[in-house]
DNA sequence: ATTAGCGTGGAAAGCGTATTCCCGCTGACT
DNA sequence: AGTCAGCGGGAATACGCTTTCCACGCTAAT
């Protein structure tokens, strides 16, 4: 269908190893007037190499797959714009899927990139493992075949990936709170299978232990702007925020924080004069939010970087990083 | 490296042409004792069939390209996440590329596409061509190999795709507006290159000419949050704002209305009690600001989801489909 | 009873490229 | 002058798969 390499070797008048040689860069590099014969005839003709025959006969694709949620969450785009700036220059081609939560997505998903003989899978925001065998063996088998694997966010046992501080970055938050003086609290956290969700939620609350403070309500719903909605619109009608002291809410990520905040103004209640809120990850969005909301930050854009250099670095293929949350209070949670 | 269908034949005792039969599903299906038998060795094995390899003897390589400015950018990845939907289930996957704006960059990703011999192309918020004769002639030729392309927001000459029209809905939301009462306007628009952003300023424009009203200010910025800020800022430097009727800023899209409020905020100003406020879009983002933000609603999944079904279906490859905005005015653009 | 027709599995030919040999040549060193 | 390393180009193989094309055994129709 499309120009062939033997076609611009013929209209060159070289040989397919010679025209090969010349377009692609190997390591015998022929002589001047020969190169530019045959980069000439490539011009003219228009020759694109296929990507898929080189893939075949080479060890690489050149290809590296990215598996998020939810594109559309600011969250998981900050990680793909990070990802696709470490690539940038490099050659490599991002391929992405998003998985809309379903576990069986996931694992279609890795399949799929298994299938294109990606060189790396970059997992973002999987839920941990546990039940979840299928996809464990599938990466195992990947990366026994020189695959490379990073988990962002989340460990897993001998893959490499930028591991975030959850429980840790968590408990900071609550430290700062309880030091701002804070003394109700209210936590909504996501499904208990996720463990981002969980680790956020228990960093928190044993900080609030140590510190001999009981929280007024621990929910549990689902992990997005929807289910902070929801979870707030549930606690709000259980009453438990009329009371002489401000309740604050820790909602395990922004995009939750976004919602619950959403639920409180058809309420008619105001943050931070009525219920005080905090989030986690510092989406960029956040930076547009009136009153400002504070949160843990994460710096998204990075982490994604990092993942798709640690992936092309040669350097040990489980090599971890983990990246600390920093605590930014701004007007959400202010107490006066 | 991996397993190969070689290797499943044998195990399962039957030749390769048969496994391959039975594994993909050609129109020829074997015995179903003999279809046991082979998926049974490929589970046993954990064969992963070779995408390349099937891409280069297949006319298809189930692939498809996307093509945007920004991941990060709630506009995109609105649209990719639609995108992404409508593929769901096709077993096509979706190659990224980010451009960060940059003309080279897109020619870059299209050239890259072509190479790994994607099916289709969707190419969103593309400048205009014009002067970019190479991106052109490059996918002139990417549609004579049999390559689809979808242009989306933009019309391309021969090129399917999802257009917006911009103009006239810009007019639209400025014959509201005016409706409203409002009758002091600034444009904040973007590149001149840009069609998407002249298109929308263009369209504004027109509607205020043909009221006569004259705009008190049409600036150009970049097409980006920052763009917003920056004009916003120096639109307050130059004084323009302190009369007795109130001004109302159009910004040719959403997120540059979001970094037009910033400065404003920044400034002291409130919206929209001292300046209104209007931008174009919709982006999701904006159901989480307060306040609300009067704006142009445009069906960002539904149009990246659109793309793709056009892309997959048979039908004419040059089929068009045009979208109009819908005005939605919010508290931004109150009046008193 | 013979043959046309059909269904089923296998051998083999590519798909477009990188790369390994191989071969002829030149230039340098003995 | 003879040999040999080194270099530059070409023929051919391999990458993993799909898909003709074939051969073969069977049923159904004349």
């Amino acid at each position: 269908m499309a120009v062939r390499l033997a076609e611009v070797a013929e209209a060159a008048g070289v040989s397919q190893a010679t025209a090969s040689r010349v377009l692609n860069g190997s390591n015998r590099r022929p002589a001047p007037e020969v190169a530019d014969k045959v980069r000439a005839a490539a011009e003219r003709l228009g020759y694109v190499p296929n990507a898929q025959a080189q893939a075949l006969v080479r060890a690489s694709a050149r290809l590296i797959g990215l598996v998020v949620h939810d594109i559309a969450d600011p969250y998981f785009s900050s990680i793909a714009r990070g990802a696709q700036r470490g690539l940038a220059g490099s050659g490599i081609q991002l391929m992405l899927a998003s998985t809309e939560r379903a576990a069986e997505a996931e694992v279609e998903a890795v399949r799929s990139f298994m299938s294109y003989r990606t060189d790396a899978i970059l997992l973002a925001g999987s839920r941990g493992f546990g039940d979840d065998v299928l996809l464990e063996r599938l990466l195992q088998a990947y990366r026994g075949n020189g695959g490379r694997v990073a988990m962002i966010g989340q460990p897993l046992a001998s893959a490499g990936g930028v591991q975030i501080d959850n429980e840790g970055s968590a408990a900071a938050l609550a430290d700062e709170l309880l030091r701002l003086g804070h003394r109700r609290f209210a936590v909504l956290s996501g499904e208990p299978e996720l463990q981002t969700a969980s680790q956020r939620a228990a960093g928190f609350l044993a900080t609030l232990k140590s510190a001999g403070v009981m929280p007024e309500v621990v929910s549990q719903g689902a992990f997005t702007r929807e289910g902070g909605y929801r979870m707030m619109v549930d606690l709000l009608a259980s009453g438990v925020s009329g009371e002489e002291r401000k309740l604050c809410v820790f909602c395990v990520n922004d995009v939750m924080a976004l919602g619950a905040l959403a639920a409180l103004r058809e309420a008619g209640l105001s943050v931070p004069e009525d219920v005080a809120l905090a989030g986690f990850d510092d989406i960029p969005t956040l930076a547009d939010q009136y009153p400002t909301i504070s949160t843990v930050r994460l710096p998204l854009e990075e982490i994604g970087r990092m993942s798709v250099e640690m992936m092309l670095g040669n350097s040990d293929a489980s090599h971890r990083v983990v990246v600390e949350g920093a605590v930014v209070l701004r007007q959400s949670t202010r107490l006066s």
